[in-house]
DNA sequence: CAATTTTTTGGAAGCGCTTCCAATTGTTGG
DNA sequence: CCAACAATTGGAAGCGCTTCCAAAAAATTG
């Protein structure tokens, strides 16, 4: 593998022109651009990005940490986050936290001894604290799907009390009157906006928010389930389920077939996220968009224009989710 | 940040004697170990990974190819990988070539630049003669996903065939005779083997294998939708459709609740691959498991193994689908 | 106990590049 | 045509670590 020294060899300038060539800097004249770029050609010169990073303490690489690499979210996450990066030559190093505190600090130490430039997280089990207390560190570090008003900018969030609020508005207007609810894990900030969204509609709607109809879930296909079979046994009768997440809601739809409900006929269904595989169940399930992809590519946006200094990039912190309709949800008379 | 200076100066040793430590290298005495140890302590050391790799020429970090890095099937592939290497303190480094030849190049060139130590690959593009070309290259390549003979102990795949035939024959003792048949792009080599398995399975039950009731799709649910509407046409009857993965069975599932047929009563429906969403369907898929997981870990280990030389690890090359019944197959009289 | 072997240490040369500084060359205007 | 200045170039020091080599220290042997 040819190196620099070659390249300032054969074309007859010094090492600084070749690395200022290379590195696309003013104040280079175009004869020995060319020689410089010409001798590149010749030896198939392809820089040493190690050797780059140490000397100009850049790594070109971006970490990524997420609580899991796998799953309809994460995916579609990383996928947006690479496209973005990889088209301005940026690599991402990727590494998962298991939603385990120690892990995902660990997980952040990882990154930041691999030299990452910045670090694009999103995780739970890591405090506020914590998070503001990383933020403050040299290495730059955005946060998705959460709002830690401190560091706002930094954030990349969706407003999901209004999510919730409107995921349960339109299944009032479609007429139902009698709603169950199965949430997040509510020690989890977007679980607990969802909920506060829901229960605004109710109010405006004068419609009680009733605890027999509410169940605590995890955001797992098994809890919608479990939360079905939970609500079902309380014989208070409603004829929909507002679920926190698409998962969960698969799950839900799965419970009331084990008792052989029918969907959307005995019973409405709604999720939140619009995962991929929304459209795979049957019937299709209505739900809340959550543009995880343009979100994910805008935390590598802020990067690029932060962090790069690239200055054509415009930056948006917060997302609006949508209502997506499909064939889950009955009009009641 | 302190550097290696810096602890051996506290420690009152030589640069090498902290860097063998280090890197626990023998020939060290507990005595200096003891006060190196101290001072790094003390001075909150944390090695420079970026001068580690440039000295060593060694960066710890491998490259990971995949055509898409959403999708049910890369993110378990991703998490495996990461999992395995990340317990060995290396790390994963992701990119993309969306099943484009040239972006794909671009990518693997992009790791290699990177000095990554070894990388893996998942794609479809290139050809084999590539793969093995770029196989003889310096940096060691491993494949997921795909038999090349000719480097094959490189290569970790499923036997596709076996697959193919293990479905259809299921599907026969159920007492189906009319089978349609949805395969994948037939350039593709998992593909061409999953179909050969099918006529297999045919020809053994002394079945005929219909070209009437074939239709090439391309892996994605909705050429399951559309390869139903199309066999349909043929107005030949047939009581099962088997696809060659889950994403065109649920297309096709979805087909055919479309002509108002049931499943698994109108027809019976088989994919293959088992992932995740195959228990979120309505009925839930029967299918062929694919152990991505398994796979994925293994060629990580391969890596650990052949690449830096951890000795205790065991490697396997092949692997066997395996029948997975649940609900989308009925039993015929 | 001296001679020999083995273990432990330190010195110093890189790894391939960036970047500061000073020197050189070129340009402009009076 | 020369001073004054700007654009361009080269030299050299370093980024933080690994590793080879030889020297020093410790252990072993007859």
């Amino acid at each position: 593998m040819a190196t620099i020294y070659e390249v300032s060899a054969l074309a007859g300038v010094s090492l600084s022109s070749v690395s200022r060539v290379l590195n696309n800097h003013e104040h280079v004249s175009e004869k020995t651009k060319q020689k410089v770029m010409a001798a590149m050609d010749e030896l198939g010169y392809r820089p040493n990005s190690v050797a780059r990073s140490l000397a100009s303490n850049r790594s070109n690489s971006i970490g990524v940490l997420v609580s899991e690499l796998h799953g309809p979210f994460y995916g579609e996450m990383l996928s947006s986050i690479e496209i973005e990066l990889r088209k301005a030559g940026k690599h991402a190093v990727v590494t998962a936290g298991h939603s385990v505190e120690q892990s995902e600090k660990d997980g952040i130490n990882f990154l930041i001894d691999r030299n990452c430039d910045a670090i694009i997280i999103l995780i739970d089990s890591l405090s506020d604290e914590f998070v503001i207390e990383l933020s403050k560190g040299s290495t730059p570090v955005v946060i998705l799907n959460r709002l830690i008003p401190e560091i706002k900018d930094k954030c990349f969030y969706i407003d999901n009390e209004l999510g919730g609020y409107l995921a349960t508005k339109y299944i009032i207007e479609q007429g139902h009157k009698n709603l169950a609810y199965i949430s997040g894990p509510l020690f989890k900030q977007d679980a607990n906006e969802r909920l506060d969204g829901h229960k605004r509609a109710l109010n405006e709607a004068n419609l009680k928010f009733d605890d027999e109809l509410f169940y605590e879930g995890d955001f797992l296909t098994t809890s919608g389930r479990v939360g079905i079979d939970h609500l079902l046994k309380k014989n208070k009768p409603f004829t929909a389920a507002i679920c926190a997440n698409d998962e969960m809601a698969s799950g839900a739809m799965k419970g009331l077939r084990d008792h052989n409900m029918l969907i959307p006929k005995d019973c409405s269904v709604i999720g939140f996220d619009n995962v991929y595989f929304a459209n795979y169940l049957h019937p299709e399930l209505t739900t809340m968009n959550y543009p995880i992809n343009e979100m994910a590519k805008m935390s590598a946006q802020w990067i690029l224009k932060n962090v790069y200094k690239h200055s054509d990039v415009f930056v948006n912190n917060k997302f609006t989710p949508e209502l997506i309709i499909r064939e889950s949800i009955k009009k009641v008379e």
